[in-house]
DNA sequence: TCAATTGCGTTATGCTATAACGTGTGCGAT
DNA sequence: ATCGCACACGTTATAGCATAACGCAATTGA
């Protein structure tokens, strides 16, 4: 359940992850890079699939974005679905579990013996600084 | 909140989607109707986003997909959220809505001040079928 | 030492989506 | 009637997202 050791590249996007203050596509991954020789997209995506496997970053589908694990320390995600809102305005996400909404929809889906394995749910819209 | 008559493009594509077995993307939907003088995907997605405004259409944010409304009478979409479980074996779509799960999930947002506008949720793995 | 695994770099390619321009048609206001 | 507007449409070009396929180097473990 430990994360292993990052590679020097996994070290770099994570790093640039963890600094951002809102979800970064993998192409402004990689621009942010080039300075510290990067220089094709393979080089961002395969970081992104390693640290996506050990579960210290989080794809936003809907957005076609990255981010950072906000709950790098509970290992939550090994037993519960995550969900993310996503404000429109300025990008910000905030990263919540809620059992009951995982147990709901589990229970769906084990009604119709469907064997989940990935979930997205996220949420856009507005932020309470940005709603106005 | 009836759904205005479609045009020609909007039916086609449409007709595409309501056939289907599996959700399509837009460029498989492109190439459904090449022999309808389709030639570009602009056709397609300018078609699209007015189904999707009327509802009759869904997107599937995870897999870049489109795939026509399972409950295109009741009106549910417009006082619920919308939830989909995807086979990835064989394609296959169920669509679903839980008032539980979207009012805790609205409950939560609302704590955060945050102001909800378009929602995903998709859970992907086998259907029973596909299940073996 | 040899084979298998893993990470890395590069080039090329494919898939998804939109920008920008111009055309034609219908329809209400003048 | 005709002007102005909204809307659908067609086309070309471009932007943005993601992976295939190749080869090399370092690590590991039998
Ligand atoms: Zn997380
Ligand atoms: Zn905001
Ligand atoms: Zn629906
Ligand atoms: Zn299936």
């Amino acid at each position: 359940m430990t994360t292993p050791t990052l590679t020097k590249n996994q070290s770099l996007v994570f790093d640039v992850l963890t600094k951002a203050e809102a979800p970064l596509s993998a192409y402004t991954i990689l621009d942010k890079l080039r300075d510290h020789g990067f220089r094709a997209p393979l080089q961002v995506y395969r970081a992104l699939d390693k640290l996506l496997e050990y579960g210290v970053v989080h794809r936003l589908e809907s957005i076609n974005s990255f981010v950072a694990c906000a709950h790098p320390d509970e290992n939550c995600h090994s037993h519960g679905l995550v969900a993310f809102a996503i404000c429109e305005s300025c990008g910000q996400v905030i990263e919540f579990h809620d059992h009951e909404v995982d147990h709901r929809l589990m229970d769906w889906l084990k009604s119709q013996k469907f064997k989940a394995e990935k979930s997205t749910i996220e949420i856009r819209g507005h932020c309470a600084s940005c709603a106005a």
